[in-house]
DNA sequence: AGTTGGATGGTCT
DNA sequence: GACCATCCAACTG
């Protein structure tokens, strides 16, 4: 319900803006391919690759909104705690506790989330997500489901990229989804 | 309801 | 060695 565009190598705020890494360079494939990546030590991100051969574009999804296997998606997120840090059971019992009691809109609601609910890490980087056998894909809106109405707004988090590159208008919502993260958009 | 700061490690200059 | 495409707990009011 909720990505942002990441356009190419002149984007300032991309991954792409070094040119071709050891990290980035998944985004210099085909489309349609998982770009995964780590920030601020701790939380995975994914992304898919948008553009043809050579043209390092991707989209980040920011956020998931959740109808189906709500409780995976909780068992995901505490499993994910549990590798991060030793805790003793108490903390375990805390943890799980507190994750039981967030509202299922909330579960993927961020694009750090969004890795904890599904349990995707860097190590799903180059997965096909269009392949039917894939263990991560992204289906099309059915087509009995009319296209809801987009907001837009800068991207979240890019202030680096400097003045021009931070106010471009390349984070989409669905409008009136309960699931779309952080500061809210306009149309 | 809104603000602040700590956690934590890979990536690039 | 600086900087992050973040999240959450602990605070303030």
């Amino acid at each position: 319900v909720e990505v942002e565009a990441y356009i190419g190598e002149t984007d300032l705020a991309s991954h792409a803006r070094f040119g071709r890494t050891s990290r980035n360079q998944v985004m210099y494939g085909p489309a349609g391919y998982a770009y995964v990546y780590l920030v601020y030590g701790m939380h995975d991100c994914l992304n898919v690759v948008t553009e043809p051969p050579g043209r390092p574009a991707a989209v980040l999804i920011r956020a998931v909104e959740p109808l189906d296997g709500i409780e995976a998606m909780r068992g995901s997120r505490l499993e994910r705690l549990g590798r991060r840090k030793r805790r003793d059971n108490e903390a375990v019992v805390r943890d799980r506790d507190r994750i039981h009691r967030i509202p299922a809109a909330h579960l993927a609601s961020g694009p750090g989330l969004v890795c904890a609910a599904f349990d995707i890490d860097r190590s799903m980087t180059g997965v096909d997500v269009c392949a039917a056998a894939s263990p991560l894909r992204i289906d099309a809106r059915p087509a009995d489901e009319t296209q809801p109405a987009i907001l837009t707004g800068p991207r979240v988090g890019v202030g680096y990229a400097g003045e021009e590159w931070a106010r471009r208008p390349w984070r989409f919502a669905i409008a009136g989804s309960d699931s779309v993260s952080g500061p809210p958009l306009g149309d």
